[in-house]
DNA sequence: GTTCTGTTGAGAATAGGTCTCAATAAGCCG
DNA sequence: CGGCTTATTGAGACCTATTCTCAACAGAAC
């Protein structure tokens, strides 16, 4: 009665491919699934390294591709230049909330938008494979903080 | 009983940041206006040199950071390498579908969307500026084309 | 016209990601 | 195990969209 785990699929899908386990494919799911949230690459790369795992920059970016491909990993560019990596879990979907001053961003679960998204894209004849929504604003904290510093600039 | 034209709104927004209406600037404005849909920079920048408009690269940049600034000018990435820009009229909204097979970009429009924003972000104490919503998907045109394919290469 | 200072142009710099190619090592077979 | 095929790796070159630098220029105010 145990289900497949995200592991097991991945193994599955390389195969799949006529790919091979490597050491380093398999160290960065790994990685990767044991990360909280949002990385990047580069923090993936450095990561590996700090532990003692050789992994160069080219495998890092290769690999995560074929995670992306795979449907367990979600790349995206939120707000920032680079992208931003996360483990999926699949049958979840959720989105984004990003600070434009200090970039920090929320996640939030809405079944409404889901439910307005495959509809939108099924009356524009759309097999619509994943979305992205991303709501930038300003966060409580960066709202408080700005209007202090105006009304302390004004008293001046 | 005339309206405020986007240019004045743009006008405006320079004088009252202490900004002065260069010839470089007005130009632009004008150049992202005449435009329908989606720009790149770098496709500004060619049509005005080859208007024999002179400009540099750096100036194109610098000037649509202002209209972004400014909210009348969108800047995104359509999954594609580079920045997007369009020009946005005041109180309208509409949001993509991308086909991730040939890159095909469809607007719509969809009110109950926007409405699901603005409470989302409100229930995270976010004060809303703006939002990206990217369905991706696969077209009509290249779906049929894909099953085509497939239909071909299993009678071989 | 003079002055002050925001803006421009040309090109260098940056950054994040992609590509190249010789060396390595999965996976398969006997 | 030992050899064979070929996918994958590592190091660094390369790419390219965007940002930065700074001296020359030109709005705007008076
Ligand atoms: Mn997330
Ligand atoms: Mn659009
Ligand atoms: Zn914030
Ligand atoms: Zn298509």
């Amino acid at each position: 009665m145990e289900h497949t785990t995200e592991r097991e699929i991945f193994e599955r899908y390389v195969h799949r491919r006529g790919g091979r386990l490597t050491a380093e494919r398999l160290r960065l799911f790994d990685e990767i699934f044991n990360q909280h949230g949002h990385v990047d690459a580069d923090r993936l790369y450095r990561s590996m390294r700090r532990q003692g795992r050789k992994i160069s920059r080219a495998t890092v970016y290769r690999n995560l591709e074929l995670l992306v491909d795979c449907g367990l990993v979600r790349r995206q560019r939120l707000g920032q230049r680079r992208y931003l990596y996360e483990h999926v879990h699949p049958g979840q979907s959720h989105d984004h909330l990003i600070c434009r001053m200090c970039d920090r961003v929320v996640e939030f679960v809405s079944p409404g938008i889901s439910a307005l998204q495959r509809e939108l894209a099924r009356a524009h004849g759309f097999d619509p494979t994943e979305h992205t929504l991303q709501i930038s604003g300003i966060c409580l904290d960066c709202a408080g903080r700005a209007s202090t510093e105006t009304a302390a600039s004004e008293e001046s």
